[in-house]
DNA sequence: TATTAAACGATAATTGTTATCGAAAAGTCA
DNA sequence: TGACTTTTCGATAACAATTATCGTTTAATA
């Protein structure tokens, strides 16, 4: 069973936004609200075909611009910190990483650093799982000295 | 300490392309070597800066051709099976993914569906961790149902 | 070495994303 | 609420990463 994300009323969503520091706009409100849900983690796209049912004039600009203010208000995220560039990996070996947000460093971690990871439960309606890794996020020892010049 | 990927020699590489079917040339030699050599998982820029030494008169075309070619023979793989195209993640809950590799689709795994991550060692110098996530890549039901049409 | 198939380099085309700008809508405060 | 200021919107141009095209060069085969 899924947490079930309670979708905002509309006073709510104010204060989200007014948190924010993002002016309620009726396209934000219909994105925002596509966004949560959508549980798919939906590319740009997705959400644009989605929320044109509504606001059939929106544009795409727009879908990016209201994302980016999402993310950077911490509203919502990006499933990977890779998604602008292909990284290649040429240790076949299984292993994990250590991903660094700041400067998309990627540093292997060998299979025997961790333990094992073990279910608790069945995995969901016949996925067939070739492989597993666990990724930790974070930043570097030479991002975490500088300073936060955001 | 790495697993050290000893470089193969040329007799080695003969090999190695002969079963993957890659005609054996100048060009994918260097590039096949620098990959295997560069453990910082490089984007085809930095392969591209890289190999310029070498063959100055390379083109970034044919680094991303045999890019494909090594990646389609499974000599080397790619970091982010989503590096296309960004993918939101509006579950702020810690938890995990089921990725499938070929219609893209990733899933959620909450965090209570596995025993939670052990480290056996430190993790290198000086990173600092804000979160880390399972990644369990495969075949979905319906595509692990389809055929292979590759 | 001659023949054939595959790969190369240059460059055009595509795709995902960001920037620009005038018009429209939202925030502010009397 | 209305005048004024600030922000956002939609349209579209610009960019960046990647792929496709094509004539020339190089490798495989025998
Ligand atoms: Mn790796
Ligand atoms: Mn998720
Ligand atoms: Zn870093
Ligand atoms: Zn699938």
């Amino acid at each position: 069973m899924q947490p079930t994300t309670v979708m905002p009323p509309m006073d709510e969503l104010r204060k989200v936004f007014r948190e924010a520091g993002l002016s309620l706009t009726h396209q934000r409100v219909v994105l925002y609200r596509a966004v949560l849900e959508m549980r798919s983690h939906p590319s740009p796209e997705a959400i644009y075909e989605r929320v044109r049912d509504e606001i059939p004039s929106i544009s795409l600009g727009t879908v990016y611009k209201n994302i980016r203010a999402f993310m950077d208000a911490g509203l919502v995220r990006e499933v990977s910190p890779h998604h602008g560039t292909l990284r290649l990996e040429s240790n076949l070996e299984e292993h994990h990483h250590l991903v660094c947000t700041r400067c998309k460093a990627i540093v292997d971690l060998e299979e025997s650093d961790l333990e094992p990871v073990r279910l608790r439960r069945e995995l969901p309606g016949g996925f067939r799982v070739d492989r597993y890794s666990v990724e930790f996020r974070g930043l570097c020892a030479a991002c975490s000295a500088k300073p936060d010049l955001s």
